[in-house]
DNA sequence: CAAAACCATTGTAATATTGCAATATTAAAA
DNA sequence: TTTTAATATTGCAATATTACAATGGTTTTG
């Protein structure tokens, strides 16, 4: 069947699972790491820095985009990628409430999710 | 063509993904979260819950079993499979090396990556 | 032993993802 | 306005993922 059943499953855990995927891929980790210790990039820099083809990395760039990681500005004449930092705090957030859930023994007295 | 090329990325990018890439559907999330509110779970009872069928349960579960988060053992004569909670802690940190990472305004004095 | 319960595996189909060549598109430079 | 550059989009091919029916292997029950 191929699609996943996203219906079948709660809000928290679709959205974690579309953030979890966007990490899913060295490539886009790499483009983050790249675009925040560069403050920003001109993406074709990717290009050069990975060896994947222009396409490719301007799809990953869509990918990253679409979950709202990423800021587009001009600086001078051209077009430059930055972290939005807001979103990536907010990000953090489902991932450590998965991983603090889980870390305790649960507590058997309390509600179901 | 349809296969990450990892090799051209490092260890802990590619490491990363590969974590991600087990929270990256909800099914799995869900399980995993299930698992650990009942402490251990006959893996039937998934099937039941999600509304999945028992192969795709199983597949998902072989998925969480490959990077090593969860095991099996018998409690009385069924087979019952917990979270490796020492796994579930490691899973964490290339995580929040990420978050932390990214969060800081990177000095641009110190190393490359 | 036969039936039932549970789980894994196999086979298959549908869909998604990854990647690149070719081709737009857009904006600055000549 | 043409050329150049940077990036996006389209089209296609290869591979991966998701899902389930059918089947097989175990173990427990009857």
């Amino acid at each position: 069947m191929g699609a996943s059943k996203t219906h079948i499953f709660n809000y928290s855990q679709n959205t974690l699972a579309v953030m979890a995927k966007v990490l899913a891929h060295p490539a886009r980790i790499a483009i983050l790491e790249h675009i925040h210790k560069h403050e920003s990039c001109m993406c074709n820099d990717l290009v050069g820095i990975t060896g994947l083809s222009q396409p490719t990395i301007s799809q990953h760039l869509t990918e990253i985009k679409k979950v709202g990681l990423l800021k587009a500005s001009f600086i001078g004449k051209n077009l430059f990628y930055s972290l939005n930092q807001e979103k990536w705090i907010a990000l953090q957030i489902p991932f450590n409430t998965l991983f603090t859930k889980l870390n305790k023994t649960p507590n058997k007295t309390t509600n179901e999710n």
